[in-house]
This record gives structure tokens, sequence and C-alpha cells, in this order.
DNA sequence: CGCGATTTTGAGCACCTTCAATCCGTGTGG
DNA sequence: CCACACGGATTGAAGGTGCTCAAAATCGCG
């Protein structure tokens, strides 16, 4: 598991993703005292975890670059993926020191800023700006997960589909935008798909047709396009005003217009 | 609406959900302080909101007494209930000024402490014992989201019921512990708890009839009564050791035996 | 070129839904 | 005191969405 050096290497101030991750409230004084408090960067190989569910887990990472999923794993086998991390998400945050409920695995090569979690919190208690800026990805990370919920416990399969494309498109797109149409390298396979909509890989697959043969996208070679935005909102029964990660981006603006710049304090990435 | 006067005219030292909830973490002075930043005391008739999805909320809500929920209603009226609040829950926090995505409706006559977010913010500024309080809590809301995400998207349909009222049981027995089959008031009726469990009213009703037959729960009258902790657990296929909620209590002083005292600062719930 | 992983397709089945009717407990008005 | 209305719980029957099982096709890759 090889570093990649250049990028991981380079300090806070050099950080890919400090403008939307975590770090994004500090000052610059304030970032060089957190840099003192993180661990050296860390590589995650395809398929390992980067914490496992049932052990205690005493770090915190911001994503640096790749992707990952939170899961559940019942005792039979079925796995429930609780959310995809992006780069610039923050996860592993639980107060207490007890086993995790859920494990975080690596998609792709996935390279994490690690923080000891007491050091952390001793940090927050000396910056409150950051702990604002935690409370504020926390509770929208709670938000999002609700918006899962309603979508697996009360949307049909294909409308539970468009939700979750229109959720990741949109997460990519806030981290760069693209215009509609342009492809989007999502490194999902249709069984994690399946995982995280609550469906099986076979009905998976059904739906992804479907919403390739009504035009609204197309897939192929790990690669998604969105053809036809507003048609997916329909389809995902989604108003584009009411979801947390939309906000303040219009349906014809999303995908390539204006992106308002991502507001400093409250929220970064909802 | 009338104000029950004795409790609710009472000052923060009174509280009566003070040691599990948000103001757990305060010291006396902090108590005197933040009696200056909450608004009067507040009671929301049953089918009433506390807040209104799609509606901006400047206000979060410590839950005094009576239950409510978290919901979100879809277009053609299908509703997913997100979460229950019950007393000493600390709800409506949400960074931002822009509109909820979900909304809370009493279902028993609710009594809150009301803060305005603004006002909560620059306390939590000045108090970082409140931000890890704060982040503890939310960090639980999240981990129960989760836990019902695993639920609704891979549990069948009795395996939900039992995790759902499993998960009620212990929040009240945190609140207020009980002895093993003894009657405890659940408030809600079977369209809520469908609602919550994302199944049909008419599903849920067999489900829970299934649940009585094999006489491991028993209800009627708004009671609820689990008359065998030990299989419920195995039916909703839930370890005691990972979930959230009965951190630390095993099955056999779950209901009845001896609770750990609610850590004061990690993790005021779970 | 051949292997494993993933995607795709088909057919039958089952869990849960839908629709509809009945029952029950409680409160209300005659 | 009883008739009635109402919300909620219960029951039955039929249908469909999504699952299971199984096999074929395709892709990625050495």
């Amino acid at each position: 598991m090889p570093r990649t050096g250049t990028t991981l290497a380079s300090g806070c101030h050099s950080c890919p993703i400090r403008a939307n991750g975590l770090c994004g409230s500090l000052s610059e004084a304030e970032l060089d005292h957190i840099e003192m408090v993180r661990e050296p960067p860390r590589r995650i190989a395809p398929g390992r975890d980067l914490f496992s569910q049932g052990e205690p887990c005493d770090e915190v990472f911001n994503i640096l670059g790749g992707w990952a999923f939170l899961y559940e794993l019942l005792e039979d086998g079925r796995r429930q993926i609780l959310n995809f991390a992006l780069p610039g998400d923050f996860i592993g945050f639980r107060p207490g020191g007890r086993a995790s409920t859920f494990g975080a695995q690596a998609i792709v090569h996935v390279d994490l800023c690690v923080i000891p979690k007491r050091r952390l919190m001793a940090f927050v208690h000396e910056h409150p700006a950051l702990a604002l800026r935690l409370m504020s990805m926390l509770s929208c990370d709670e938000q999002m997960a609700y918006e899962r919920l309603t979508s697996i416990g009360r949307k049909t399969a294909l409308e539970r589909m468009a939700a979750l494309l229109l959720e990741l498109f949109y997460r990519l797109q806030r981290r760069a935008p693209r215009v509609p149409g342009e492809s989007l390298r999502i490194p999902l396979t249709q069984t994690l798909i399946a995982d995280a909509t609550g469906l099986t890989p076979v009905h998976t697959n059904r739906m992804l047709q479907e919403l390739r043969q009504r035009g609204i996208i197309d897939y192929g070679n790990g690669l998604f396009r969105i053809l036809d935005p507003q048609r997916l909102f329909d389809v995902a029964g989604v108003d584009p005003a009411m979801c947390p990660w939309a906000q303040g981006t219009g349906v014809a603006t999303a995908f390539g217009g204006d992106i308002e710049p991502v507001s400093c304090m409250p929220s970064p990435r909802c």
C-alpha cells in the first residue's frame, strides 16, 4: 500500500478538501495547530475496512480521496449500506469508546486524514468554531440519513434508484461542477447500489435498465450519465427545493450553471 | 392549550429531564445562564406540529414531556416516521435557516423547552461542554437513524416490528426503569407503527398479532408488554451488545436489573 | 484466450400490499 | 339508557412488487 507521496505528504495548508471539509472553518493559525493534532495520512486498499463493525475506533477520518461506504452487516450476511463517503466527508465520529455499530469499507483506494478522537475533542474544546462546524456536519449527515429512511421505507424501487443517483450526482457535483449529460465516474457495482437501496442486485439491474430505456440516464463501464435531470427528479419524487444536498441550486443550474459558493460556516455540505 | 403551571413554570434547576437531556453537562452557574437564553415553555396539542416540513424553524426543542414523532411526507401522502421524540430528547437542531426537510408532530400533549437557535449557537460558542454534549446527541441520533435504515432496508416485517418495540422499550426503560413483563404505555396507533417501520397498517397488525401469539409480547388499550425480551431480541435479529440504546445493559438486567448510570458527558442516550 | 466478477435475462414464487368489510371501545347526543 | 358515530383494530381475499433461483452473456484482466 504505497503512499502517493506528493498529495498526501503535503500539509494542511494545501489540503485538497479543506474548503468543503471539516477544517474549512479554521484560520491559518488554527490550521497550523490542527496539523500537529492529526496523524500522518493513510491509504486504504479497496475492499478493506477503514474501521470495522463491532470494534471500538478511537480515530476519526477526513476522506481526502476515493470512495468508501458505511455499512451494517446482519448475522446472516444481509448488508445495508448506510452512507457513501466521498472526498471531503468526515466520518467515524462517535462519542464514547464503545464498539461501532457499523463499519466503513473502501471501494477504491481511499486516502485519509486521520485524527485521534481524543485529541480532536480536546481541540474542539479550544476552538468553538470547529465545534460548530462539526455539529453542522453531523446534523447534515443525520438529515441525509432521514432522507434515505424515507426513500427506503416509503418509495418504490424505481423511485429509490432515482433518488440515490440524484443524491450521488449532487454530492459529486458540489465537489466538481459538471454540465448536464457529462459522464460521472461512479465506482459502484450494482450489488453496492442494491445494498444502499435495500433492493436485490437483480431488481436493481432491472430498475437501472428501466431508467435507461426511458432515456433518463445512461451507464456502462462504471460510468454514469444523467441525461434528463428534470425527469429524474420526477421519477424520484423529490422536490429539488427540499433535498439537503441540492439546497440553493435550482434544477436548471444544478448540472452546470452557477453553484452557490459553499457557505463557510453553517453546513458545509447541505 | 393551558399550561400545566407547576411543572412548566419551574426553572431549569428543577428541570425534570435535565440529567438525561441537553443540559446535563452544565454547571449550576451555566444553568442560570441558559435559563436566560431559553423561551417560556410551550405546550403542543396532539396532532399539531412542533415545526413543519418545508418551513424554516429557528428554534430548537427539548421535550419535557409527552411523545412526538419526526416525519417526512411525500406528495401523494405517503409518510415515513423518522424518529420518535421522548422526554429528554432534543430535536430541531439544523444549522442554517433553510426549510426543514421534515416535520415534527405531537402524538399526545407535548411540553417543550424552547431555545432560539441563534441564541443557542452563541451560548455554545461560550460553553464548549455544551458543544460536546450537543455533538454527542447528534451523533447518537445519527446512529439510531442508521439502525433504522438497516432495519427497514434489510429486515423482514416481523424483524422490524420486534426491532422497533425493542428500541422504544429501551429508550423508555432508560428514563424510568421497569421490571420484565410490566406494562408500558406506548401511545402509538398501529398506523404510526406502520409509518415508522415502512409497512402498511394491515400488515403491522398481523405482525403484532404474530408476536402476541408466540407469547413474546402482549398489548391492548395502548398498553404494551414485553413478556420475553430474549426472544424479542432473537426475532429482531439484534445483538443486545451492539445496539445503541442498550449499550451497557445486558438482556438480563435490561428490564429491571441494574441500569448503568447515564454517563454524564459522552453520549447521554446511547 | 480463459478465468472470475459483474451484468443481464427468464420464470416462478412469496411477502407484503390493496381493497373491503367487520368488529370493537369510547364518546356523544337523543 | 340506548342509538349512533367515529377512530382504531381486526379479518379475509386477491393481486402485484420485488425476491429467489438459475443460467447466459458480457466485461475486465492477466
